[in-house]
RNA sequence: GGGGCCGUAGUCUAGCCUGGCUAGGAUGCAGGGCUUGGGCCCCUGUGGUCCCGGGUUCAAAUCCCGGCGGCCCCA
């Protein structure tokens, strides 16, 4: 198989991310005169809504309901679940005035709708029987991120928040409903070629009043971990806080369990890290945008021109028909070579090159994005060659990016293995752990990395000890550093 | 939270240290010619609040202060 350079992919992640979205004309970023806000352009916003395609039918499917909250969420309302404020209040936006008048009550621009669903529900869900319930939103989340801020990552406006909240008349059912998020995510991850991890956070780094927080994390080019998603289980915290009650089969009243669990701007962000190499993204197919770019090359006569453009748009047709989202690029003034980068930088997965040889022969020649590799068809099979190369793109792109995260984790059960670590390499460190913060906190310190926190489903570690204190092991722990 | 680097045309960038000429180049864009199987070539043209505000100076892209924004490293 051929293969593109990802030098600059890997070598300079940053600067690659940086000119990929400019170059393919995802996102523009850097320009908007608010530090972490961005634009998606038409290009990137396409890619962006065939990814919430896949988000929406994955929640439809399971009995999910889409629904529309308010931006706004009064002080009050947020100040209501106490860790849950004490979590977001260094990083949310407030409205203070409405004209020139103060407002009695502060607003806040929604970092997360926790409170205000949560309040809806109280007055929409009054039994058991009405349960569970699983409602979901695609919204702008802002928060006033001090950190350095990034393109699609690190946003002051997450512009891509898709949040589902559940309701369950039982723990054991938000335990099933954990389950199921996993599941979606899973499935989603799966579709879109991205390799994950999943971790249960460490209590320290859980979601501000969850009892506890499962997350999906990918391993970027650099080595650094980027959060793709997470699922929580809110236990009654919320419901208690807002004294939102229902009446179980026995007749007694009882406050419901809830979860929540979303993903970002940053899926997208994934994508595009993870599939791209040093000539620009590499889409799967199914979320390419335009799936097949025809590039008709002119003969030297005029009747040779109108030959092949005639052909070009005929083999368009064909696709069209069979619902392929193809172009033809009939631009005269560019070369077929310049038109081929320009196309490769948008990631579309096949390229059809049409010129005299080809319309003399009844053949094709394609060439397919991630290898590079060309081949020549008849023209007659052209449809069941798309279909399986499809397919074969899907794959490659899905197995290449797994075998880059699998090479970027490491097992280590000594400090020194892990210092060795630290100072060589990058990415996912697995070790074993006691489950002791003061540990973690240790080695957080000595390696200069994040806990990132324990496998899931859970993983025991037998035989094994802490590398710090010594104690038997009661699980794997894993540590990077983080976006 | 701490430290460093940086901001010049749509994009990339020279000039800044050592203040002074019409802010130069590449790319892009527009027009023309020639071409078309991996970023052709030539001609002409277009495009600049030198991030913003203040200060120093006869004179500021250049020096100083503040702000805004971007990147990197460390916590």
């Amino acid at each position: 198989m051929g293969s593109v350079p990802r030098d600059r992919w890997r070598g300079d992640f940053s600067r690659w991310f940086d000119w990929v979205i400019e170059e393919a004309e995802v996102y523009d970023y850097g320009r908007y005169p608010i530090k972490g806000m961005g634009v998606w352009r038409p290009y990137g916003f396409q890619i962006r809504r065939r990814v919430l395609d896949v988000v929406r039918e994955l929640h439809d499917s399971r009995g999910h309901e889409e629904v529309l909250f308010p931006l706004l969420i009064p002080e009050d309302l947020l100040r209501r679940e106490a860790e849950h404020i004490k979590g977001f209040e260094g990083e949310v936006y407030w409205v203070t005035h409405g004209g020139l008048e103060p407002l009695d009550v502060k607003l806040a621009l929604r970092p997360t709708s926790e409170t205000n669903i949560t309040y809806y529900e109280s007055l929409w869900i009054k039994s058991y029987k009405q349960l569970p319930k699983k409602y979901y939103q695609i919204v702008s989340v802002f928060r006033y991120e001090t950190k350095a801020t990034r393109p699609m990552i690190r946003l002051r406006e997450v512009t891509t928040f898709k949040e589902a909240h559940t309701v369950h008349d039982s723990f054991e059912d938000s335990e099933r409903q954990v389950l199921e998020a996993i599941e979606i995510y899973r499935e989603l991850f799966e579709r879109l070629g991205i390799p994950y991890i999943i971790s249960r956070r460490p209590e320290w780094d859980k979601f501000a009043g969850a009892l506890y927080t499962i997350a999906f994390d990918t391993i970027m080019p650099d080595g650094r971990l980027l959060q793709i998603g997470t699922a929580h289980n809110l236990g009654q915290n919320f419901t208690k806080a807002l004294d939102f009650k229902i009446q179980l089969a026995d007749g007694t009243l009882e406050y419901p369990w809830q979860t929540s669990y979303g993903v970002s701007d940053r899926v997208v962000a994934a994508l595009i890290a993870i599939h791209g190499d040093d000539r620009g993204l590499a889409l799967p197919p199914s979320i390419a945008p335009i799936q097949v770019v025809i590039i008709p090359i002119p003969g030297g006569s005029e009747e040779d021109k109108a030959r092949v453009l005639a052909e070009s748009r005929s083999v368009a047709d064909t696709l069209r028909s069979s619902g392929i989202r193809v172009v033809v690029d009939e631009r005269e003034d560019v070369r077929p070579g310049a038109k081929y980068y320009h196309w490769e930088a948008r990631g579309v997965p096949v390229r059809i090159d049409v010129g005299l040889e080809e319309v003399g022969a009844g053949t094709l020649t394609i060439a397919r994005r991630d290898t590079l590799e060309k081949l020549k068809i008849p023209r007659e099979r052209l449809l069941e060659e798309l279909r399986t190369m499809f397919k074969d793109i899907e794959e490659n792109l899905k197995e290449r990016a797994l075998n880059f995260m699998r090479s970027m984790i490491t097992r280590a059960d000594t400090m020194d293995e892990a210092e060795k670590w630290a100072s060589e390499k990058r990415g996912l460190l697995e070790m074993p752990w006691c489950g002791r913060e003061e540990c973690a906190r240790t080695v957080e310190e000595r390696l200069e990395v994040k806990t990132i926190g324990t496998p899931w489903p859970p993983e025991d570690a037998p035989g094994r000890r802490c590398p710090l204190c010594g104690a038997p092991a009661i699980t794997i722990v894993r540590y990077a550093k983080t976006y």
